[in-house]
RNA sequence: GGGAGAGUGUCCCGAGUGGCAAAGGGGGCGGACUGUAAAUCCGCUGGCUUACGCCUUCGUAGGUUCGAGUCCUACCUCUCCCA
């Protein structure tokens, strides 16, 4: 077990939230004795946060729940910079009217982890954009630039390894580690804020921040970072054959949430159910324990808890109660993902091909033609032999519906309507 | 400004003698085995088509050729060396 004397650094410790951390005993003893103010930075690069953000987010709601004050400052400017930590290339420049709309859809999700003042808490939700937009140039230059050493910040990671590799790094992005740095002292002057933290890529950002707190305020400021998380198998967290993982209902269903979690794989259980869950260690200990088949349980509590943070308890009920029925009765649900269509295209009949592929199982007839070829498709639990085949009236169950598979978890219900 | 090199299947890496829908990986998807796991093995991985076949694709635009990813010209972008 950890060593710390506060609740904020012994939770995220025995939870495997801990990378790296600067000056531990005295953010230790910070955080016993006062609240501490911290803040994490997010990109708005997307509509929607995805399952690689939900960790930073768990660090807020972490620090929230034991005692201290959370700030989610939005990317708004510095999402027009672009980070070039961990990317090989330098990503597209972004509009700023995307930049707002992604930044609409990414605020929403904060309200479910962190109590905002609105809602009688405390956590603040900042823009960088209100500072960084109205910068001088010249001014900034002079107050801001004069402390930075091109020598060492040729020295950073995610510079040297641009250059190392003779990839193009733009000034613009070159410039983003001091805008980031300026975002932790100017968060610090108008909130207080002491504590950066972020992915382990973000530590020489972090550091940066530090370095130019004490210079312009002479602050004490502080850095922690949490591990890359990969799955045991090594690929990155959040992808599927669907593309990311979101965590906006309208990207990405509850029950498909709750099935990527599902499907977690043994050897990362435990550490998920840490990270990505609320459930108090001892049960989650007793759930580790759990050996062959068994796991599947732990899955299962698992993908609730996760999903029941993201979308709500009802939802992930909900989820869960899909599953059981699709899977393990070998029914069919109501509330599988359901994809609407005409009475009298049916009434017509409608080329299997075509269905799969309105489903949104197949993007062309000829991948539905191929899934056919491998044996991966059913109409009502029926393997698809023929791709000339036919879906009729006759083919609804007794429910109304249509159920269509793709091998033997996606599931699709034609409706009529 | 001068010189050298690079841009390939819109997920990535990467081979490519003038006959190419284009080798091989990785990733992804499906099948088998299982526990909705991992590992392993097998199949698939441009669009339309029942099919013959047609269409689109190798940085962009032209040209040579029966035929161009491949040869020529110009342009764009990037890298390196010299100034």
């Amino acid at each position: 077990m950890s060593t710390y004397k506060s609740d904020f650094l012994n939770v995220l410790a025995d939870r495997g939230f801990i990378h790296q951390l600067s000056e531990p005993a005295a953010l230790d003893a910070l955080a016993r004795s006062s609240t501490v103010t911290a803040y994490i930075g997010f990109d708005c690069t997307a509509p929607s946060l995805h399952v690689g953000s939900l960790l930073p987010i768990m660090l807020l709601y972490w620090l929230q729940q034991t005692g201290h004050r959370p700030i989610a400052l939005m990317g708004g400017g510095t999402t027009r910079v672009g980070d070039p930590s961990g990317k090989d290339e330098s990503r597209r420049l972004l509009t700023g009217e995307d930049i707002d709309n992604n930044l609409k859809g990414i605020r929403a999700i904060f309200a479910k982890f962190l109590k905002f003042e609105s809602a009688g808490g405390n956590a603040v939700m900042a823009n960088n954009a209100d500072w960084l937009n109205t910068l001088n140039y010249i001014d900034f230059l002079r107050e801001v630039g004069r402390h930075f050493s091109i020598n060492r910040m040729l020295a950073f990671d995610s510079v040297k390894l641009r250059l190392d590799r003779q990839q193009e790094l733009s000034f613009l992005e070159f410039n983003y580690m001091i805008l980031q740095a300026y975002d932790f002292v100017e968060l610090h002057r108008r909130h207080g804020c002491v504590l950066q933290m972020g992915g382990s890529d973000q530590w020489g950002n972090i550091v940066n921040g530090i370095d130019l707190g004490r210079r312009l305020s002479n602050a004490q400021l502080f850095a922690l970072t949490s591990p890359l998380i990969t799955t045991s198998s090594g690929a990155k967290m959040g992808k599927t054959a669907a593309g990311a993982v979101w965590l906006n209902a309208d990207q990405m269903s509850p029950y498909d949430y709750w099935q990527y979690w599902r499907n977690t794989e043994d050897a990362d259980v435990a550490r998920f159910l840490k990270l990505f869950t609320v459930l108090p260690i001892p049960e989650i200990e007793r759930l580790a324990a759990l050996k062959g088949a068994e796991i599947n349980e732990a899955k299962k509590v698992l993908a609730t808890e996760a999903t029941a943070l993201v979308h709500g308890r009802a939802a992930a009920a909900e989820a869960a109660g899909t599953a059981r029925t699709t899977f393990e009765e070998g029914g069919l649900s109501a509330n599988l993902p359901t994809v609407e269509f005409s009475r009298a295209e049916l009434k017509a009949g409608i080329g299997v091909l075509a269905a799969f592929v309105k489903a949104g199982l197949a993007a062309s007839n000829g991948e539905a033609r191929r899934a056919i070829a491998n044996n991966a498709l059913m109409v009502n639990d029926v393997r698809v032999a023929n791709d000339k085949a036919a879906i009729g009236e006759s083919d609804l169950t007794a429910e109304g519906v249509i159920k269509l598979s793709l091998g033997r978890k996606r599931h699709i219900l034609l409706k009529p309507v």
